[in-house]
DNA sequence: TGTAAACTTAGATGGGTATCAAAATATAGT
DNA sequence: ACTATATTTTGATACCCATCTAAGTTTACA
């Protein structure tokens, strides 16, 4: 779940961007449900029941086991809790626009020093992964446009406080550049290792 | 988030629902993006971005930010994260049905008790405490229904491996009745305190 | 005050899908 | 084999919504 296809998280939220579904979700989640019982309690036809199911089941949201005719569904928590940990995992979006912000052992790297609001907990000491950090850093910048200081800070301050630190850092490494207080991305190929 | 307006999870889902509203959530988790950038980036036209904006927005998962005729958006993370913790919240669909399950105090208790997917961890020793969690269980059960014993332990090993201890007590309170080896739930009222 | 740039709102069109009734399938029991 | 029961599948209808063009709004600047 943690990288994979990315219509999978599509698939996900569209099965579960409907009341119908929803109300399904909770009734199965009291106990097991035949599809007659969830038709009379949600004031529905049989068939739409079982379509709403058919989904939630694509999904693996429900379970189904068969006894003679009729069909008990239940809820799969594993599947909710699943998903609710792949929305915590930062950089879990970024790789839905096909952007790949960055390599993927870079990923781990990165996932130890962000929270899940996608804050920077710390500065690694290693210059390896200090790198990594600042990547991801300067990949917040846009390139071909300037910036005052006070942009560079408060793009800064979305991620660390330490506006001071990173800025001279990705100085530093030449990701960005400086000239009469006015800063500008440069292309990644010039960037130090 | 934990407990509130029932729409309030479906306008999430339903927000997240839609593929480009994905991606632009993407776009603007890496920086934050004027609404031209995103349309050259998405392939999209103003409008149709602004439009997607605008939804995101309604459900906090954005963030807007004036500068002149330029509007500047980007992601509000923590709206994210809160929305994942509530999905690892049991009871949370329950509340969307309309059901209400149980009281809230005893909510309190019972999250206590139960882990992300919904199954026991453990068994309290107070007898306020355990009934809690006896009512949770014999409401899994269906009213007006026989049960086989071997029934009963594989709805009662969907939340905690130990069948026996958990069967006896709900007899025990007279939750579920048993005679020549078949169960049933008797009504609440006369559950015993 | 007038013009240009960036965005939003309004209105129109098309595609997707929720729902239902009717038909088809599967299982249990006689 | 036949009937009854529970569910799924099919096909039709209606509604919702994504996208576009065109028009309206706001801000900056001459």
């Amino acid at each position: 779940m943690t990288s994979q296809n990315p219509t999978l998280l599509l698939n996900f939220f569209k099965a579960l961007a409907h009341e119908s579904r929803l109300r399904l979700l909770a009734f199965v989640s009291e106990r097991e449900h035949s599809v007659q019982e969830l038709a009379k309690r949600m004031a529905l036809k049989e068939p739409t029941v079982s379509h709403h199911l058919a989904l939630l089941r694509e999904v693996g949201l429900v379970d189904l086991r068969l006894d003679g005719t009729t069909h008990w569904y239940a809820l799969e928590p594993k599947t909710l809790s699943r998903l609710a940990r792949a929305l915590l995992a930062p950089g879990q979006l970024a790789s839905l626009a096909g952007i790949e912000p960055q390599l993927s052992t870079d990923e781990k790297i990165l996932r130890n020093y962000l929270t899940p609001e996608g804050r920077l907990k710390d500065f690694p000491a290693s210059r390896k992964k200090r790198r990594v950090i600042l990547v991801w850093l300067a990949r917040q910048f846009e390139e071909g446009r300037d910036y005052s200081e006070a942009e560079v800070n408060a793009l800064i301050e979305r991620r660390h406080h330490d506006r001071e630190t990173f800025r001279r850092e990705l100085v530093g490494y030449k990701m960005l550049a400086r000239k009469a207080g006015i800063y500008w991305r440069l292309p990644e190929s010039e960037w130090l290792p």
